[in-house]
DNA sequence: CATGAATGAGGTTTCATTCAT
DNA sequence: GATGAATGAAACCTCATTCAT
């Protein structure tokens, strides 16, 4: 179901070598497009006409998966949403118990934007686009949002329980700055003038010092 | 076949009155409703239909003033990117001599956040439309937004020299990072939902703390 | 908003002289090269791109009049319910009254006849493809055609109680016999073949006999 | 490239019981299913996907059998031309020599309509698509049209001749008058709001009184 | 004998744009 | 200074048809 982009290191499930069927293959090859497509012209500028070029079908092919363009595109998006969600998960478990709130919102801050930056045309596709779908498609993603929402909240509430947070920061506004200040990183980040590293650390060091009391 | 353009005073504050003959108005309201849609959905779902509906006049008015979708576009982004300039540097302008650095950075912030939530549709069109936009277009308003960033970048500079920002900060990536956060908040913040107040203080203090040494 | 088709013998009413703003005649021209279409290919068959040719205009300038294909199929048929109601109404409104029942269904077998083969594209149209219509659009136009129905039934009910009408016979479904009679003339008669005053007067016969005590 | 047309035995009557292979019973499955999706949507409107749903196959199936959609639907409409003709061989070999001409016509108006309404869609269909049909293949169906004419024909020539029918008749624009009254019952007969006796006896009462000298 | 997958042609519809008024 | 009317280009989508399996 989740599938690879082409030409980009590949995540670490199973769900994600490209196999299965031709079928199957052929369907991740349109999302896929899709959330490249979404990501280069936004909700209202991606033709299907482009989408059907990058995944090397035919445009009326695409009916066959998908039985209009919004289906496609949410399922783009959702694709996307859930990509986060797992990635985050994953990097989350892999946490020794015991490691403090400041170092668990590091491991996040590195996550998100590993996810954004490099593993996912589709986490970028849906973070960029969520904001630009029609309000009943939007509202279909709505649960998938806050459910990602709920982790980080959970964080900034473990570091504010354990008074590592500082005390005069509004939890909820903090939250929407530091998410933001990642995901804009879509808006400028280029591989060629920057390493992924530096944007990384920065973010940690500035998060890590802005929530700390 | 070139439109007249009458009194383009654009970003001077007394077009902003609605003041100017009726002409003038009407050229203003157009790229005011410009900029709402492009707000709404982006560069490539912003109709010209919508945009006359908006400023309450017929798709075909719109060709008196510009000659093309992509130029009253292009206007609205220039408009928007004055704006915001200006805005920033009245705001600067009026903080005494010898105020810190770090200070002033949170001058900066709140008139950021001023301009984008409630100054002018045209700052948020300007910040959240200008990626989508077709590179010739984008290419156009660079020199607009770098000088916008180096107002910013000074900033952060005098922070580094005056020994207040954190040593091991990569000014740029940590630019980009402070204004994606402030950025981003147009995509969540909701008057409804909480105070501009509590975005900016929130904001200001992460910033701050986040940079300092 | 009656419109001629333009080369044929146009009705009596004022309102058919093809008259008005060359928009209302760009219009008509549209409605009438539906109810063309309509007779030639059906409800399914009917393209835009048909009607267009027809009516000499390019096939996006019919959105301009009507909103949808559905939309424009529907007026021409509306079209021709009201012209066969309103050719009817004027023709038995010319019999002097006293006139015996028979005799006024004879009249209105001339007049529907008349309507159908030679007044009016949009007759025949209407008449033909309501069988064909989407169920939704075919029951908007269930009250005109009752209206049509309730006068032929009238003239029955006329002849019944005054003796005329013979006695064993059930009304509606002579109705229909008789209009199945009627609308069908539209598959077989051609012009060129045998004239118009046959097929009326062997069809009066036929019912007035058919119909006797 | 030519498809096997395994037992055409269409038009006979042990074909209709679904006796034969698998094969042919697919074959007459998808047959009967065209005739049903004619009378629902006409000609241009009976879509391959539609006769593949009632027929319970998957639409390029439909290509085992028949070269094309045409292909389809003219075996359809012949089948249906067939089956009228057979019908109403049947019931006039039933009659018993000497019987008057115009109880041959009562009992042709009942063979007509029971097929019409009862026994067949084919004939439902091949009656009410042959005039949408693209000249080409209406042509090719003239022979089989003509001859069913042809002994309607007879049937009123006989009349004629024994001196039954109205003198000031016409006898072709009579019997398509009589056969339209007949071919229109599809249109508006509803088994649920009246006996398919009564319109068979109100037609023969109609067209006896009609006809009759 | 039948289907899953895909395509080419062509349909309806949208939209920026033009032009006479 | 603005609009009603219309158009060309191109979008989404449907459908008959093909072909490997």
């Amino acid at each position: 179901m989740a599938a690879p982009t082409p030409g980009r290191a590949a995540g670490t499930s199973e769900a994600r070598h490209g196999a299965g069927t031709k079928s199957e293959r052929t369907r991740e090859r349109i999302v896929d497009a899709t959330a490249r497509a979404l990501n280069a012209r936004g909700y209202a500028g991606a033709r299907l006409s482009d989408i059907a070029e990058i995944a090397e079908v035919q445009a009326p092919a695409i009916y066959y998966y998908f039985s209009s363009r919004d289906e496609l595109i949410e399922e783009a998006v959702s694709v996307g949403l859930a990509r986060t969600m797992e990635l985050m998960s994953e990097a989350l478990a892999q946490v020794p118990d015991g490691t403090p709130p400041m170092n668990r919102i590091r491991v996040a801050v590195a996550a998100h934007l590993n996810t954004l930056l490099t593993h996912s045309d589709h986490a970028a596709a849906a973070i960029r686009t969520v904001p630009q779908l029609p309000k009943e498609m939007r509202e279909r993603q709505f649960d998938a949002q806050r459910a990602y929402l709920a982790i980080w909240r959970a964080l900034l509430d473990d570091a504010r329980t354990s008074g590592d947070l500082a005390q005069d920061i509004d939890v909820r506004a903090a939250l929407m700055v530091v998410l933001g200040a990642l995901n804009w990183t879509v808006e400028w980040w280029d591989p060629e003038r920057g390493s992924l590293e530096t944007v990384i650390t920065t973010a940690q060091t500035l998060i890590e010092h802005g929530l700390a009391a």
